[in-house]
Order: C-alpha cells, then structure tokens, then sequence
DNA sequence: CAAGTTTTGACAACCATTTTCGTTTTCGCC
DNA sequence: GGCGAAAACGAAAATGGTTGTCAAAACTTG
C-alpha cells in the first residue's frame, strides 16, 4: 500500500460517515497534503477492491466511501443530517432475501440493504 | 398527463425490467417517434414525482426506471443478466428496518432493499 | 549513479443529466 | 374557426462526477 493510498484510508477512518471522493480531496489538501484529485479516485478504487471501504451511491448517483469496521457482510443505518453511519448485521434480512430469489428460481442471489434516518443527535435539533 | 409524457409510460410498461432514460430514448426513436431526449427526462421526472414508476442506481450510476403493477412499497428481484424484474412485498424486512433504527435511537426511518439474481430462465443459458 | 518500473497529478475527455431558450402545441374562450 | 396565454418540446450548450492520457517525479535494483 502505497503513501498516498494510506493517506486517503486515513482520511477516510479520520470520519464516521460516509465520504464523497470530493469530499476526501478537500479534507487532504485541508490538511496541507499536495494529492491531486486523480489519485484519490485510485486510491479509492483499489481500495474498495480490496474490500478494504465500503462503496455506495447517493440518491443523486455521487459514490460515497466508508472505511469499515469489520469485512464481513454487513449493512448500514446512516443519518441523513450528518451522514454519520452505524454498522449493522442482520441473519433475518440474509435468510429473507435468500428464501425470496430461491422462491423464484434465482440462482446466486445478493442484495444491497441500506437503512436511512435522522440519527438521536440530529433529531433533538 | 401529455401526449409525449404517456408515449414514454407505455415504452417503459412494454419493458419488463429496468430500463434507463438513454434505452427508453432509442427504443421510442426506433419506433419512429421524434421525441427528444430532454422531454424523455423531464418525462420520467414527473412520473417518479409522482409515484408512477420508480427509479434506482445501477452501480455504475446510472439511473434507471420501472413502471410497476402496484403503488404501494416494494422491492424488486432483478436478473443481473436479462435485467428482468419481479415484485417482491416483505413485511419482514419492513419489521426488521424500523426495529434496528429504533434501537439506536433513529427517526424517521427509511430504507432502500434490492435483490440480484439470476433467473430461472437466464440460468439455465 | 544509471536504467527501468511504478506512482503521481495536471489536464483533457467522457457521459449521463440538467439548463437554457426560442419554437411549437395545446387549451380555454370568443 | 380563430386568438392569445400558458404549457410542452427539443436542439444545443452547460454541468459535474468520474475516468483516460501522458509526461514528470519517486522509488527500486543492479
């Protein structure tokens, strides 16, 4: 793992939520680090190929990134305030979701399962 | 609803899965339509506004679109090879979600479920 | 230190989507 | 049927996140 791509792993774990690369490029050259955008974008992506971020999408279709706890499947309940995300694991959505595509004849059945909401700190205000 | 604005609903109730703006385009040009492709956006603009069809983000972040049977909330069963769709309900998962947002405190929850497969048909090619 | 390899980053290219804006169509009304 | 206002249309340009290009910089190895 190269300096750069530790740098925006850092950048990313430095946060509890989930983070645009944009949003990223901004925080390093915040920081005084000279990256420029393009490898950010790499970093990112050899780190989600890796398995080592968790990617999604924005309503609007921007990708967001997270650097998480454990590697194992799992899912998030992220605050539409602050974006901040809670890991979360679920055996009923997994057996759901398996005994669902199995009722239907689909063979190697995943699923995406995010959950969104207004976290107790942003609700008070 | 406008002449241009149904010519797009039926393109999209004639598909079976998920298509986006840009398959809808040429689908309705190759039928012989002078439609543009700004009236096929605001087009599907309004008809998500207004709960008619619904949208997701294919993981390359593109938008696509699905008129479904049924107005109430669902999730899909998408063929990851023939794009083909199939309505699921899951008072499962509707439980699970709003349990694990109350549990850490979370308003106004809200959640996204899709799931990929192959189907029975695509399956056996 | 030199030659070769990898990484980097400024900039241009991409592509789905949105905006702009002048033109056309639709609709209510006479 | 004809008129004028308002809504819908569509071609072209603008936007914005993301990816490709390529030469310069940094690191490796002998």
């Amino acid at each position: 793992m190269s300096t750069r791509r530790e740098a925006v792993h850092r950048a990313l774990t430095a946060s509890s939520g989930f983070r645009s690369a944009q949003d990223l490029y901004a925080d390093l050259r915040a920081d005084g680090s000279k990256i420029g955008l393009t490898t950010v974008y790499r970093a990112l992506q050899a780190l989600s190929d890796s398995g080592d971020v968790d990617v999604l999408r924005t309503d609007e279709g921007e990708a967001v990134y997270r650097a998480c706890d454990t590697e194992n499947h799992h899912h998030h309940l992220v605050c539409r305030v602050c974006s901040t995300a809670v890991e979360i694991e679920g055996p009923t959505v997994e057996r759901w979701t398996a005994e669902i595509g199995a009722q239907h004849g689909f063979t190697g059945v995943t699923h995406t399962v995010e959950v969104f909401g207004t976290c107790a700190e942003c609700s008070k205000a």
